[in-house]
DNA sequence: TTAATTGCAAACCCTTTGCTTCATC
DNA sequence: GATGAAGCAAAGGGTTTGCAATTAA
């Protein structure tokens, strides 16, 4: 599923710009600031060019993709502390009771500031989709 | 800072039935299903007013907003495991060290579904914020 | 009464897509 | 030379906003 990542692609300075780029930079940058940093050396590149780069990279697991969004995004009326999984096949979003993330003395001092919050989210596959599933490997 | 919340605020049935919606929703919905339930008790009420009445109830702390968004995401070259930090007042994004949850055999007994990820994100005020609040501060 | 809130629709922003042209393999 | 990828610009989707009309306080 992930190993035959050569299935076709042409490396083309565009894209060798955007991975360089990326590799170069420490500023998670967005999509915008890729575009704007690589436009110095090829500035004909386009936007549209950039995003198609980058879903690329995402796609083959060349570069991470740290969603922030506002797309798309969900509301919980549920303000007691609780965590969340996230099926990856329907999109639902379950409850799952408080996970208390446990900060080790020596990572709570490699926080670059004050330490406000923090969240830990679960992802896989829920059991809904995984009887789904099952009929489909049978 | 958040204890005045009461600073301004009417009661409308629009915003009570989005509060009496989420109240009772299980499903962590988005803006678009909020819109969809409330409606049939509202009929004339506009999407507008769903966006701004959740605005509102997210800075007020009466609701939670789950982003998962696409919008503004940033991309990372660095695929070695680690974590980051959001400086939840200017934006940055650093990495710091892979924080690895260590999830408790009944943590694990109450997913819903096969786990196959967890990400745990760190929020706070970043070096450079704090050392600019300080200022203001004095 | 009066200022917060609504409905409506247009504007926004980020991202995706269709199409033709270009260039890598 | 085939075909994947680029450029351009228009379309898309979710969200925000301006404004006149309502309505809670």
């Amino acid at each position: 599923m992930s190993n035959n990542k050569t299935a076709s692609r042409r490396m083309t300075k565009q894209r060798q710009a955007i991975i360089n780029m990326l590799a170069k930079s420490k500023e998670h940058p967005t999509a915008e600031m890729i575009y704007a940093a690589v436009r110095q050396e090829l500035p004909d590149i386009s936007l549209g060019t950039v995003y198609r780069n980058l879903q690329f990279l995402v796609a083959e697991g060349q570069v991470h993709e740290i969603a922030q969004g506002r797309v798309g995004s969900r509301f919980d009326g549920n303000l007691l502390p609780h965590s969340h999984f996230f099926c990856q096949s329907c999109g639902a979003v379950y409850d799952i009771p408080a996970y208390e993330a446990e900060i080790s003395p020596e990572c709570l001092h490699n926080m670059p500031g004050q330490l406000l919050n923090q969240r830990t989210d679960f992802f896989g596959i829920c059991q809904d989709c995984l009887a789904a599933e099952r009929v489909k490997k049978a």
